[in-house]
RNA sequence: GCCCGAGUGGCGGAAUGGUAGACGCAAAGGACUUAAAAUCCUUCGGGAGCAAUCCCGUGCCGGUUCGAGUCCGGCCUCGGGCACCA
């Protein structure tokens, strides 16, 4: 027997036999109720990091322990393989093609998933970049076009003129080329949006049909979907035939409004200043706004200017003139671009207001106090009674809001409307590495979709990466080039690419029938899996990628073409693995490489270690001596039953039901164990106290084997170390295989029922109540266990030394918890 | 800035509103060994005490409660997201 298990003999050997046994394919159908279990899969960018390690750890606990529990679990694993980072190494290093980066990544990449023994059917491997799968993200793509979903418009894109190329947001650093530094500018294009809009409230409702969501993670989706009721309202423009229309969700402050504001980049802008003194000055204001994200634009730090366009504004409600300023604050994309302003009850346009000295006006007076707009130090935005309001004065502003909405349609001046934070989705990429949009220009047609017969739209593999100003496939003749599909006249080709969150928004559909070649799933497979049980991912993705995956959902439900409204019935965010304080970067030097720990103390090390040293949804500090322990940890589950050998096979296992002595104590361990084991995987994903657990049912065991032979009960132990193999299973896949067979075990231990605790074994007689006197401890005593509140009270109050604490004074009251203990309040 | 989290020993962390610090790491002392490694045993939040034991202690300030690491309000610090990284 060997002191130390032999893990690089042991591993790579189960991995092969259990490939060898297919022990993790699942069909489609049979007895079992099924389970779909899945991790976000990776971008394939060369290797795995720890924060792979992390995601696919836990979700192989989760699918070990429901195969376990009799599920028939679906574990897939594929590739998000369009992007950014494959097109950048071509870039670089000119003679690698992305497509063979990507598929030398990938090849690497399985190669230690696969040394990590993570039970993934890998026949459903499936990858974005292959045309076996992108076929079916154009397909995806024209389905939504046919259902009035997608749309063209013209949308900035940053770019550098020095590289002469588009940039990602990424790639900008401090507003300049990530490359070169130089500034980066803005440039219009027509591109392609999907109307993740006109979802945004079922998006936003059907957030209550997620209870098994993090609630962190739905208040995040709420705050950005960011649904406002309020008004939408015209005003007339003094002197020109224009109209300006603002969005407001404080109709009931329409009186206050002493000034109006435009995004500086409004169309309606360049009208108004139209030969006037400060037309230089506000185009060059339109000029700099464009250049900032909106992130620095709405910043409070950020200083708020402002500049007069020289026209006013006509009330409709009071016919007053009011200037209209373009303003940096004011957003294009929120709203209508267009804000009315009331400087006494909004902080921004307070703010505004005082820089440059506009009138401001009290409408909303809150009782017991009077608003004098000369001494308020910021704006009020509190409830009240309207004033200065004409016929509205004297109505509380709660009833104010409805009231002015009805006045205003009445009126044809405005009208009550839902406004939404979230913005339409655009997924044009300037960009090779990406899916082909399958559209076509015609002269004649105009927009044509590809015909489904001739989907996949390929993308062309001789294409040169050296920047042109325009994107590769531009200039690709043979791509480019083409017939219209309606009229058989010249046509030309879309250039651009997806945004690789539409690959990754149905990929977990494609998983049920990854070789179809007929149609995107098989709809029977995919009734039969979906929705996913377990989602498990980084909460980096708690927003974008969860709520495209949720919209492309719902229409796919719409279309028909699946059954569930939802994708992810249970989400586990994970937190990031970090190392002295901050995440694993090359620049910051502090890398571990999950190559070297497995090849330094095995697999099964490595995974417990990351599954013990923090939940899972915290961040984890990454700990060289931490695995250390581990690794000790498992020698010691080694050396205690490996020499067991097969000694214990033929051994009965004791019966169900109470033990006295040392035997008892065991069997009780063993079995409030499997309780809390079974409680922390199933329900709390706790796993780091899961394995705590396991760790004490191996302490006590070592004990245990110190009582003399005679007084043990062989079966007790047999029964402890099938416990301990099994409960271990999901978190050391294979040692605890190897010790199976070894321990005379036939079949594999990770087709083991899921045991079930005895409950009469972990009863226990008596407990120790603490009893408190106003709250501090006083005196512990034996109780008999499950005794009632009313007897530990008995039971507390009849003590000897508790009577003369308390005598002399009054009992106020007596708070007692069963198995915990007694309070006694006196005065 | 806005939205969402997290702060507990030397460290990672544990604790349905009920004995704070399980489990592990590190450290110190000891056993075994010619020696080292490995392994095993003991101690291990701070303070007082010969001791039984007592007092203090979960980022800061306040509140609710018989009782708060946990609930509420206000701060501070750190982390994630902010729409073309995925």
């Amino acid at each position: 027997m060997k002191e130390r298990y032999d893990f690089k003999t042991i591993e790579p050997k189960w991995q092969a036999r259990w490939a060898e046994q297919n022990l993790y394919t699942a069909p489609d159908g049979g007895g079992k109720p099924k389970y779909y279990c899945l991790e976000m899969f990776p971008y394939p960018s060369g290797k795995l990091h720890m924060g792979h390690v992390r995601n696919y750890s836990i979700g192989d606990v989760v699918a070990r322990y429901k195969a376990m529990q009799g599920f028939n679990v679906l574990h897939p694993m594929g590739w998000d393989a369009f992007g950014l980072p494959a097109e950048n190494a071509a870039i670089k290093y000119g003679a690698v093609h992305p497509a063979q980066w990507t598929y030398e990544n990938i090849a690497a990449m399985r190669e230690q998933l696969k040394q990590l023994g993570i039970s993934y059917d890998w026949d459903r491997e499936v990858a974005t970049c292959h045309p076996g799968y992108y076929q079916w993200t154009q397909w995806l793509f024209l389905l939504l076009y046919k259902r009035g979903l997608a749309y063209k418009k013209k949308a900035a894109v940053n770019w550098c003129p020095s590289c002469a190329t588009v940039l990602a947001n990424e790639q900008v650093k401090d507003g300049g080329c990530e490359r070169c530094k130089t500034a980066v500018e803005k440039r219009e294009l027509e591109q392609w949006f999907l109307k993740i809009t006109a979802y945004a409230d079922r998006l936003l409702k059907d957030l209550d049909k997620l209870p098994g969501w993090p609630d962190k993670v739905k208040i995040m989706q709420d705050n950005w979907i960011g649904r406002s009721e309020g008004a939408e309202i015209t005003f007339t423009i003094d002197g020109l035939e224009e109209s300006m229309t603002v969005f407001t969700t404080r109709p009931d402050t329409l009186f206050g409004v002493t000034y109006m504001a435009l995004a500086p980049e409004h169309p309606l802008v360049e009208k108004l200043i139209a030969g006037k003194p400060q037309a230089a000055a506000v185009r060059a204001l339109a000029l700099s706004v464009r250049g900032q994200s909106d992130l620095a634009r709405t910043a409070t730090e950020t200083e708020k200017i402002g500049l007069f366009t020289g026209a006013y504004g006509i009330n409709p409600v009071n016919g007053e003139k009011v200037p209209i300023m373009a303003a940096n604050y004011v957003l294009m994309e929120y709203g209508t671009g267009a804000v009315m302003a009331v400087p006494a009850h909004d902080q921004r346009d307070f703010e505004f207001a005082r820089k440059y000295d506009l009138p401001m006006r009290v409408v909303i007076q809150p009782a017991g106090a009077e608003l004098n707009p000369d001494t308020m130090t910021e704006a009020y935005v509190g409830a009240g009674l309207m004033v200065n309001s004409g016929s509205f004065n004297g109505m509380p502003d709660s009833e104010g809001i409805a009231a002015v909405i009805r006045y205003l349609e009445e009126k044809g001046w405005g009208r009550g409307l839902v406004n939404y934070r979230l913005r339409d989705w655009l997924i044009s990429r300037q960009r090779y590495w990406g899916a082909p949009i399958p559209i076509i220009y015609c002269e004649q047609c105009g927009i044509v979709p590809v015909p489904d017969a001739d989907l996949p739209v390929m993308l062309p593999m001789d294409v040169a990466f050296t920047p042109t100003g325009r994107s590769p496939l531009e200039d690709q003749a043979g791509f480019v080039n083409t017939v219209c599909p309606a009229c058989g006249g010249p046509a030309r080709r879309e250039t651009d690419t997806m945004d690789t969150f539409m690959c990754s928004s149905w990929y977990y559909y494609r998983y049920t029938s990854p070789r179809d070649t007929e149609q995107p799933w098989d709809p029977a497979s995919v009734r039969y899996w979906l929705p996913v049980d377990q989602y498990i991912g980084g909460v980096e993705h708690a927003i974008l990628h969860l709520l495209y995956s949720r919209f492309f959902t719902k229409v796919l439900c719409d279309a028909g073409l699946v059954a569930n409204e939802e994708p992810f019935t249970n989400l586990l965010t994970q937190g990031m693995v970090l190392k002295d304080g901050s995440k694993m970067s090359k620049s910051k030097g502090n890398v571990v490489s999950p190559e070297d720990i497995v090849a330094a103390y095995g697999a099964d090390t490595a995974r417990l270690f990351i599954l013990f040293a923090a939940p899972p949804e915290r961040d984890l500090e990454w700990s060289d001596q931490g695995v250390e322990g581990c690794y000790r940890f498992l020698n010691r589950v080694w050396r205690l039953v490996a020499p067991l050998s097969d000694s214990l096979a033929g051994l009965p296992l004791p019966a169900s039901g109470k033990m006295p002595g040392v035997n008892g104590e065991m069997r009780r361990m063993t079995h409030v164990v499997i309780k809390r084991v079974t409680e922390d995987v199933g329900n709390r994903f706790n796993f780091n106290t899961a394995v705590s657990a396991i760790m004490e049912l191996l302490n006590a065991m070592y004990q245990y084997k110190e009582v003399p032979e005679l007084d043990r009960d062989p079966g007790v132990l047999k029964e402890a170390v099938e416990t301990l193999l099994v409960l271990l299973a999901p978190f050391a896949p294979h040692i605890t295989e190897e010790l199976w067979s070894l321990t005379g075990h036939g079949g594999s231990v990770h087709r083991m029922p899921w045991p079930l605790y005895d409950p009469e074994a972990i009863q226990e007689d008596e407990v120790t109540i603490v009893v408190q006197i106003n709250g501090k401890v006083r005196e512990r005593l034996l109780a008999p266990a499950g005794a009632k509140p009313d007897e530990l009270q008995e039971l507390a109050l009849g003590q000897e030394a508790i009577k003369l604490l308390i005598a002399g004074k009054q009992v106020v009251k007596v708070i007692s918890v069963p198995d915990k203990l007694v309070n006694i309040v006196v005065k």
